[in-house]
DNA sequence: GTATGGATTGTC
DNA sequence: ACAATCCATACT
């Protein structure tokens, strides 16, 4: 068994959390089985200074009230009202900020996963639907059961957690951040973080 | 109550 | 290049 991350993991800067978590791996065990995800891409938003980020200037609403409690808690919303984004939470209590995960690499779980996706047995799957199974945000919460029901839990307790990764090494880039054309001068922040060359990044 | 638009994806 | 789709948020 790999170790499960707790939450000191995740009580550091949004920016070192989201670098460290390059590697690591998701779990989900549900009803259906376990499902594991090597995490390849992260964002990092972080509310005090990050225009781009749902808890800008500390914004307090009931959306972004999870990103101030205290880390290693997921934050899910629903976006473009049929896509969900699994975040999660940083820093110290009442420091609003949070990880996007923006794609894995299916480890465990892929049949699962593709009966999530495509309602369809891993092997009955085109190659392009195979490519496309976890490699952005919407689609690696769809593959792996990730929806709103899960706002707010615990990661460090329960059958939603991260671990430590392999020790497969690995090159990381760095870049600015996907679709967020509004955030002005956030819109250069080099807070994007990926394996490079890995198959399962969103975009390169 | 009404209006606006999005940390995306799939299809055209 | 653009539609899908609906909720959170801001404003009246």
């Amino acid at each position: 068994m790999k170790y499960k991350l707790d939450r000191s993991f995740y009580h550091r800067s949004t920016l070192e959390v989201a670098r460290q978590l390059l590697g690591r791996e998701i779990v989900h065990e549900t009803a259906s089985g376990m499902m594991r995800g090597r995490i390849v891409e992260a964002e990092a938003y972080i509310g005090a200074i990050d225009k781009a980020a749902h808890c800008y200037q500390n914004k307090r609403t009931p959306r972004t009230e999870v990103m101030f409690g205290p880390p290693g808690h997921a934050y899910v919303y629903l976006i473009y009202g049929m896509y969900h984004c699994f975040n999660i939470v940083t820093q110290a209590e009442g420091e609003a900020a949070a990880v996007l995960i923006r794609a894995v690499e299916p480890i465990e779980g892929m049949t699962l996963m593709a009966n999530n996706r495509y309602g369809k047995s891993i092997g009955d799957l085109t190659k392009a639907q195979v490519k496309n199974l976890t490699n952005g945000p919407g689609k690696l919460c769809a593959a792996m059961g990730i929806d709103k029901g899960l706002n707010g839990a615990d990661l460090c307790s329960g059958s939603f957690y991260l671990t430590e990764g392999n020790d497969e090494p690995f090159e990381m880039i760095i870049s600015k951040r996907i679709n967020i054309d509004y955030a002005e001068e956030a819109i250069d922040f080099p807070w994007r973080f990926y394996i490079k060359d890995n198959p399962h990044v969103s975009r390169t």
